[in-house]
DNA sequence: ACAAAAATATACTAAAAAGTCTATTTTGTA
DNA sequence: TACAAAATAGACTTTTTAGTATATTTTTGT
């Protein structure tokens, strides 16, 4: 079991991880994570060094349970296609995310990358992994005969994935889910173009 | 000719944009545009009320600034192609990108879109009026038999438009422009294959 | 060229945010 | 169950940032 310090610094670092997904790492502060966790300085202090630590963890907390989430839903299908599909449909309410506030890894792209290096370079790394795993699932399905060799894994994954990390954010601030439900829609037809 | 106030004001505003594009709303501090315009409190306070005004000036230019750049790149060219595939060539380096930071509007689509809800507005309303031009182009292109009925606007603008703007983010955060070489040459095939 | 008005600089105050210190409460184990 | 160690509360200090008041300089129209 874990100890009461353990519980009470997890409970932190994942009520604060809504409130920076929504304000960002420069919009979130301290007195937001207090007011949310009903804690205190002396407490929340207790726990991390300073606010930087408390960022640090709390962003590692939000792309690994992003990954973990997105593995497991992707995982549910055995077929390429299957998989690719639910990578897909991970994202098709772009109003109510897994984490409130959008999509935590291009939230964090955008705040990181002219301002913490160090984040930056995580959220670079997450990219090119989920990119990976996404064309080594092309790759696996050109592979087993349910794509032809038309299809081009890297091109194919980074236009879904950037189209769909865009969508969110264009979603969002347009207060509708319509025009991402027709992208996912031309996403899986594409694909299903390259289906044998 | 310009006032001297007009002059400086218009100074301000031109300098505090590529801080704001880079650090974001919550990040940009008014040291940071004194710093840069070498001006000092009094002069930045006489020009505006406060720092939110300051912001949504800021803003409004780097608002204006964008789609000005934009709308004349896209004249250059006659045919709807020839828009179409200029406009993905505006995007064609997310590293040195127009203003420093990337691209202002998933910038601050993201940022404002829990925070600001002003903003926010005006962030929806510029990504509404550009689908729209956007899809306008192609209609023009298919009724002057330059793309056939195949194509439908809504969703390939969308996913155009959705895909760029996310492959500025990605592009920037792993600190290459080849994806997104990659998706215009791809974006650019998928309108030719509409081409009669 | 000069005087009134406008613009700017500087030193200041105010507010907000981060961080510290110590007293008190809670935990977990002998 | 008692007690030492750990965790937490709350008031406090420090730092950072926004904003103001006034003196000085610069514009600009005559």
């Amino acid at each position: 079991m874990l100890t009461k310090a353990e519980r009470t610094k997890q409970f932190i670092i994942e009520t604060a991880a809504p409130i920076y997904n929504q304000k960002g790492i420069s919009g979130a502060n301290i007195d937001d994570v207090l007011d949310a966790t009903k804690l205190t300085k002396g407490c929340l202090y207790g726990h991390f060094e300073n606010k930087e630590d408390l960022s640090l963890q709390v962003i590692d907390y939000m792309i690994e349970n992003n990954s973990k989430k997105l593995v497991s839903m992707i995982s549910k299908e055995k077929t390429a296609k299957g998989k690719i599909f639910n990578y897909f449909d991970f994202y098709k309410d772009p109003i109510e995310t897994h984490i409130k506030g959008g999509c935590p890894l291009i939230n964090m792209a955008v705040e990181s990358d002219d301002n913490f290096p160090r984040v930056k370079e995580k959220i670079a790394e997450v990219f090119r992994q989920g990119q990976n795993m996404f064309v080594e699932i092309l790759k696996q399905g050109i592979q087993n005969g349910e794509f032809s060799n038309d299809l081009i894994p890297e091109i194919y994954a980074f236009k879904a994935v950037a189209a769909i990390e865009g969508a969110v954010v264009m979603c969002r601030i347009m207060n509708t889910a319509k025009p991402m439900q027709g992208l996912i829609k031309s996403l899986k037809a594409e694909l299903e173009n390259y289906s044998v």
